[in-house]
DNA sequence: AAGTAAATAGTAATAATTACTGTTAAGAAG
DNA sequence: CTTCTTAACAGTAATTATTACTATTTACTT
């Protein structure tokens, strides 16, 4: 693992602080949109490059939806439960520290990152 | 649940079997190639419509790479490991019935689908 | 054998993401 | 404090996976 040198930049620190500020588990565009009201002429590139870094450097998580990419501020281990009908993201807890580490005892593999996600109707949604 | 009707083609006859042809959880793009083998003329979009639908049907499953989506054709229940710096795609098992049957016991959720994908470096490439 | 609509080929449009270019500014070194 | 290097930036163009559209074909029903 190399260190590479980061320098500061109120970009990359809003950003995290806007994702950090939901539990909605935010798309791109909804990052976007709602940097610019603190930076309005941030560049899309910006926001992209500097979500991607902050995933790199293990500040925030990454979801891929059906369609879009989503990021989550909660980097705590949790798993993810999608619904079909109303799209919502919920923050869930299934899988067990024992499993993985029942696995890292048969395999030879390194683990680096867990992504669990679950797709079915919420709650609410069976209710209707 | 409506049942859909759905007419034979022997297009989706083939996408199916190129799928299952391999374990290398092949991208949109291998298929398209591969199975232009058979049908020269098949359409991207005959490809992308019959995936989908086999998807749904549940006769394949969807992952998601980095940047690109692709398919198994192994549909029982297993996890997905891929390596950092080879990029391969490995099945393997982690996630067990009781984790998920615990969850129940706690949710009202309807678990409809499961993808467990971990990330890290793999058993060859540790050794390099 | 005729009627229907599901499925198709081919192409155009969309939209998420990445690449590029010239400029700005963080942080190190003198 | 001043200079220097280069990470990070804004703005824009290019790329590319995916979806939408249209006219045609064909699986399957009656």
């Amino acid at each position: 693992m190399e260190t590479i040198k980061h320098r500061y930049s109120k970009q990359r620190e809003t950003i995290l602080q806007v994702v950090r500020s939901t539990v909605e588990h935010p798309t791109v565009d909804w990052i976007y949109t709602e940097t610019r009201k603190d930076i309005p002429n941030i560049s899309l590139g910006t926001i992209y490059r500097n979500l991607s870094q902050l995933v790199a450097s293990g500040q925030l998580l990454k979801l891929k939806d059906e369609a879009m990419v989503r990021y989550d501020g909660n980097t705590g281990h949790h798993d993810h439960f999608r619904c079909f009908r109303c799209g919502k993201w919920f923050d869930v807890q299934i899988l067990d520290q024992k499993s993985i580490e029942a696995f890292n005892q048969k395999h030879q593999f390194e683990i680096r990152s867990v992504n669990l996600e679950l797709e079915g109707v919420c709650e609410d949604c069976l209710k209707t």
